[in-house]
DNA sequence: CGAACACTTGATGGTCCTCAAGTCGAGTGG
DNA sequence: CCACTCGACTTGAGGACCATCAAGTGTTCG
C-alpha cells in the first residue's frame, strides 16, 4: 500500500544509500561505491511505523525486503491455536523479510516495537537489477546465509538446557549488535516486554524475571525496568 | 580434495541433472528443461561418502553447496567446550551447505548417516553462472529461504516446552518430507540415533527413549528399534 | 565370543512452570 | 492534580516434568 502514495511522498521519503547515516551496515556493507550509487536505484522508498504496528503480517505476498533505519522489531510466528512465538529482534542496519522468499508470502508478522523508519527494496527490481548486478547478488546470499546461521546458533542456544545460560547468551548477542553498529555495550535499552524475551528463550516471563534478578545478585548486570546495565561482561560469557 | 580427482573419475561421476532420478526435487524443481540443461554445467561431479564420513567439517574453506542424491546427513554444530548440538537432519534432494556463504567457510559439520552420494556445485561456478542466468538465481534464493523458513519452525518447535509435542513434530515433519519424495510416510526408517534426536530436540536421550515407549503405549506409533511405524497420524498431530 | 555401543526402564532430585499476590509506572479522565 | 485503571514487572509457594544416575537387555562388529 506504501507503494501508492503520491510521487511527491516518494520524493519525500526518496532513499539515499550514498548518503545514509547507517555506518557500514545494511545492505551496502563493504560495497565499493560505485555499487552504492547502483544500489540507490533498488530503492525506491522510506515507510514509517509505529510502535506497536506491524511492516507486514504473515500470508501478506512477499513484495519486497526491508532495511532497518530506526527503530527496533520482533518478528513473532502465529501458530493455529492463536498462541505466538517470537522468532527474533531486528535493530537497525539489518534486513527482514528473507523468509518470505520461498512461499511468495511472509512467514511472520514483523511488528515495531518503537516508532521506526526501513527503506522498501522492492521484490520486482531487486532480482531484476541483481540479475545484472553481481555485487548485489553476492551480497544478497551474504545475508540470506548470516541469516541461516543466526537462526543456526539459536537452535543450538535452545538446544542447550540452562535457562540462566540462554539469557546471558541473549544480553551478550545483543550487547555485541550494539557495538557493531558503534553503541555503548554495557548500557542496553530493551525496548522488548519480558514476555516477549520469554517466548523468544523458551522461557516463562516469570523466569525472565527471577533470573535477571539473580544475574543482579550475581553482580553481573544492574537492572532497572527495559534498562540493563553490564556490568561484567566476562562472567556473562563465563555462564555460556 | 574430490574435485582433484583424475578426468576418467569426472567422467565416471559426471552428473546429469536432466536425467536425475530424483523426481522433481533437488535444485531442478520447476525448472523449464533449458534451464535444468544449463544446471547441468553447473555441476561438475558427484562424490561418495561413506557412513560416518563427514562431507565437510566446520571451518572448511566454503568452496560448493551439495545436493544429497542418496543417503541421509547430519549437520551438526561443534561448541566451544566440545560438546556437540545437531542442527537438522537432510535427506535425497535437500541440499547442503548454505551455511557456509556468509563467512566464506562452513559453520557446521555435515556427516552422512548411511552412505551417501551428492552432487557437487562448485561456488566459483555457481556464482558465476547465476550472474547470467535468471532461473538459478531465484532458485537458490528459495532454497535458502526455505532453508530459513525450516530454521524457524525448528526454533518456533524448540520454544514450545511440551517434550511429547517435540518428538511428535519431528516425526510428522520426517513423514511430511518422506512423503514429498514419493517415499512411504507411515513406515520410517531413521538412520540417527537416539542421542542425535534429543540433541536434536533439546532433550536427553532417556526421554527420547522414554517418549517413543509413550508414543507406543498411547497406539500412535510403533517402535523396532531404528524402524518407527505411523498408526495414527492424526493422533500425532493432535499433540502439536 | 567379548567388547563396545544402542537402547530401555527404574528411582530420585533439580529446574522451571503454574498459580497467586502485590508493587510500580504510564496513561486517562474527572 | 489526583484517583483510577491497566499493563509490566517482581517475588513467593508448590508441583510437574525432565535430567541425572544406575542397571540391565539387545545388537553389531572385529
Amino acid at each position: 500500500m506504501n507503494e501508492l502514495q503520491s510521487s511527491a511522498a516518494i520524493d519525500k521519503y526518496a532513499a539515499s544509500c550514498t548518503n545514509c547515516v547507517l555506518p557500514g551496515l545494511c545492505l551496502r556493507s563493504g560495497m565499493p561505491p560505485e555499487d552504492v550509487e547502483r544500489l540507490d536505484r533498488l530503492v525506491y522508498t522510506r515507510r514509517n511505523v509505529k510502535q506497536g504496528k506491524d511492516l507486514y503480517r504473515a500470508g501478506d505476498p512477499f513484495s519486497a525486503i526491508y532495511a532497518i533505519r530506526s527503530g527496533f522489531f520482533k518478528s513473532e510466528l502465529v501458530l493455529q491455536d492463536g498462541r505466538s512465538q517470537i522468532m527474533g529482534f531486528h535493530m537497525p542496519g539489518e534486513v527482514l523479510g528473507m523468509d518470505g522468499i520461498n512461499a511468495g508470502a511472509f512467514a511472520c508478522n514483523a511488528v515495531a516495537l518503537e516508532d521506526a523508519e526501513v527503506c522498501v527494496i522492492p521484490l520486482s527490481r531487486f532480482e531484476e537489477i541483481s540479475h545484472g548486478f553481481f555485487g548485489v547478488a553476492h551480497l544478497l546470499h551474504q545475508i540470506m546465509s548470516r541469516e541461516i546461521v543466526r537462526e543456526q546458533r539459536m537452535m543450538a542456544l535452545l538446544g542447550s538446557n540452562a535457562a540462566e545460560a540462554r539469557l546471558a547468551a541473549f544480553l551478550v548477542d545483543l550487547a555485541e549488535r550494539f557495538s557493531a553498529r558503534g553503541e555503548a555495550t554495557s548500557d542496553l535499552k530493551l525496548p522488548m516486554i519480558r514476555k516477549d524475551i520469554g517466548s523468544f528463550l523458551g522461557l516463562k516471563l516469570e523466569t525472565v524475571s527471577r533470573l535477571f534478578s539473580k544475574l543482579r545478585d550475581e553482580k553481573l548486570i544492574e537492572v532497572r525496568k527495559k534498562r540493563i546495565r553490564i556490568l561484567d561482561m566476562a562472567g556473562l560469557k563465563q555462564l555460556l
